[in-house]
DNA sequence: TATTGTTATACTCTATAACTATA
DNA sequence: TATAGTTATAGAGTATAACAATA
């Protein structure tokens, strides 16, 4: 395989995107812990205001193993936030989904993330639709 | 203060962020589990491959409480890849500093860092350009 | 037999509070 | 008295292994 040469240009775009991640990251944390959830059930949470997802497929999305999702489920069912469903067609399934209030917190929650939304605010849609398009290229075509 | 509109367009784009973030994330663990580390760990140690730092000031950086900051360098000594190093103007002060040891790992883990690098390579030179001046702007002017 | 969710265990990171040795 | 680092403690996320219920 071709080195990949690290050019002056492409190390301080890394370190740029370095600082994107930790600020991002940052703002996530700070933001949920706002709402008194951690990060882990912050980002439960807004999958499951989307959709109610079985406990073995959280632990994919969230890239764990199944066992630490019960925990976090727990967690989020203490507070009303998420109920357990069972699944008519598989009676050792559980389906995790998020309560009304649940979906409430998710949306305060989404809202309260200015960080990736302000910023962009000083770029012009020309040059937000420039930034969309070389994201997408270094993303590449990988549907989760 | 003016509402931030979120069109379709500032919407992807945060979306994409997200995304890069995720994969930034991910692979920095991953990587950093090839070298036995946690992530932390590594960040840790890559700080401290470029300059020896005082405790205090490693937590200001990781963004942390200084007693969390005492087990991870514990956990960093016990390996051979950071020592504590008495500060000779302040006989309260500890500094760590990456041992040689440390210094290649650190190296080694930096060269493995493909994300960032890689998908880059998909861009011209002209294209890395203009994303870095986009990033910039994003970021705004907050030297650390 | 294989799979789903859970429990039990151990490790790390995290914040808080109290302690020590310096300043 | 104030500060730097540590210790003690408790909560949370993580992986691993073993388990019950169901397929």
């Amino acid at each position: 395989m071709a080195t990949t040469r690290t050019d002056p240009l492409t190390l301080e775009v890394v370190d740029l995107i370095g600082t994107v991640v930790a600020r991002y990251h940052d703002e996530y944390e700070e933001v949920a812990a706002r709402y008194g959830l951690t990060g882990a059930q912050a980002r439960v949470l807004g999958l499951l205001s989307l959709e109610p997802t079985a406990m073995r497929r959280i632990a994919q999305k969230l890239k764990c193993e199944p066992s630490n999702v019960t925990g976090i489920i727990d967690r989020l069912e203490a507070r009303g936030l998420v109920e357990r469903r069972p699944d008519p067609d598989d009676r050792r399934v559980k389906i995790a989904a998020a309560t009304e209030k649940g979906r409430d917190t998710a949306r305060q929650l989404r809202d309260s993330l200015r960080f990736a939304r302000e910023p962009l605010a000083e770029l012009s849609a020309q040059e937000r639709g420039v930034l969309r398009d070389l994201l997408k290229r270094m993303l590449g075509e990988s549907p989760d």
